[in-house]
DNA sequence: GGCGGGAAATGACCTAGATCAAGTCTGCCG
DNA sequence: CGGCAGACTTGATCTAGGTCATTTCCCGCC
């Protein structure tokens, strides 16, 4: 079991480098937790108020619709940020829940400690710059894949970018991801991709 | 019509102060260029070498299906970045096309000189992450949107997010944009929206 | 070792949206 | 003014993927 604090350090290590003082204010400031499979990090209606860093386990957020079917948007295993961005920027009822889809641990840190972290290593909005652009290359993409593929490139896609998870994922889960029916995905997988060109 | 540098330090204002010496230094390293209606910035496969910031008209930035469909990513008016970031950030052919919708002007930085303003107006670095933040939070949502609305919803959810670029627009990028064919979309406007509830 | 519940499979049927193929309408360029 | 290329419309037909209901499987739990 490796230490959660050193894997923090690690991920921000590999955008920028901090000096002993500045790692040990940002350990400091971050709190140690624990959830249950499908225990609840956050749930639709309330105000986000913490970051949160994936140590172990893994998280997921998704929406519900107006049906009451769910549409997963993120996966957060080990050496993730997660969160309901909207929620926690503007301090506003959010729309996404956020629970453990196995027993995972996290570190957490507050709005005001986290501002206080920027305004004392500048850098790290540099760290996170470089985290968000990453971030939105993803979601690009991935929109894309929407706009364009059939439900089989994106099933595939998936494969590709998570060959673990996918392992561990209930189907049902893949399905709300790549934004099927879970009955259209097992259909799917029942067929022998056909074959072409 | 407005000075474009000016644009740009009042849009670099709304997140950080500059001082007189730091907006030289900015305007001093943006280049003027403008675009006609069609003109290209980049296209698909070439390497990008500048972050783009819109000062007046509009762009927008897409990619080709494999069956020759474009997908409308974004558009871009006035006042707005627009890049394929995946080739500007890791230097790679993009996949993405960049156009003017209309007769647009623009300021464009090299990635040398973007890394000098980094460098030497840390500052910037919490600009671009307050807008990254942002443009995650909008990809998310347009995602959430086309994995749980109809091509109606979506639709009225894009007049209500750009109301004065849906009048300028031809149909059939609005249709590309919110994912439907150009024929899909006629159809539907043609048809009185039902009354729900 | 039986049982309760969620995950997956499967069958029958349905529909939003796509496709293809003609038209029409419009604006702009020579 | 004439023509032609794009944008929009419209009709007929097709299909990927959804819906709903039932069954089976599997696994944790008493």
């Amino acid at each position: 079991m490796k230490d959660p604090y050193a894997l923090l350090l690690e991920h921000i290590g590999r955008n920028i480098n901090l000096g002993p003082a500045e790692e040990e204010l940002v350990t400091g400031l971050f709190r140690e937790r624990s959830l249950k499979p499908k225990q609840f990090l956050f749930q639709e209606g309330e105000i986000l108020k913490s970051q949160v860093f994936v140590t172990s386990g893994c998280l997921r957020s998704y929406a519900i619709d107006h049906n009451g079917f769910e549409h997963i948007l993120q996966f957060a295993p080990e050496g993730w940020w997660i969160a309901d961005m909207q929620s926690l920027l503007d301090q506003v009822p959010g729309k996404l829940n956020i629970d453990a889809i196995q027993a995972s641990t996290l570190l957490q840190i507050g709005m005001s400690d986290m501002e206080r972290l920027y305004r004392e290593i500048p850098q790290l909005e540099r760290h996170f710059r470089l985290l968000l652009e990453r971030s939105v290359v993803t979601y690009q993409n991935r929109l894309l894949d929407n706009l364009s593929l059939s439900a089989r490139e994106r099933y595939e896609h998936f494969c590709r970018a998570y060959p673990t998870l996918i392992r561990e994922l209930p189907q049902k889960q893949v399905a709300s991801y790549i934004g099927v029916t879970p009955e259209f995905l097992s259909r799917m997988l029942r067929q022998p991709a056909s074959r072409k060109g």
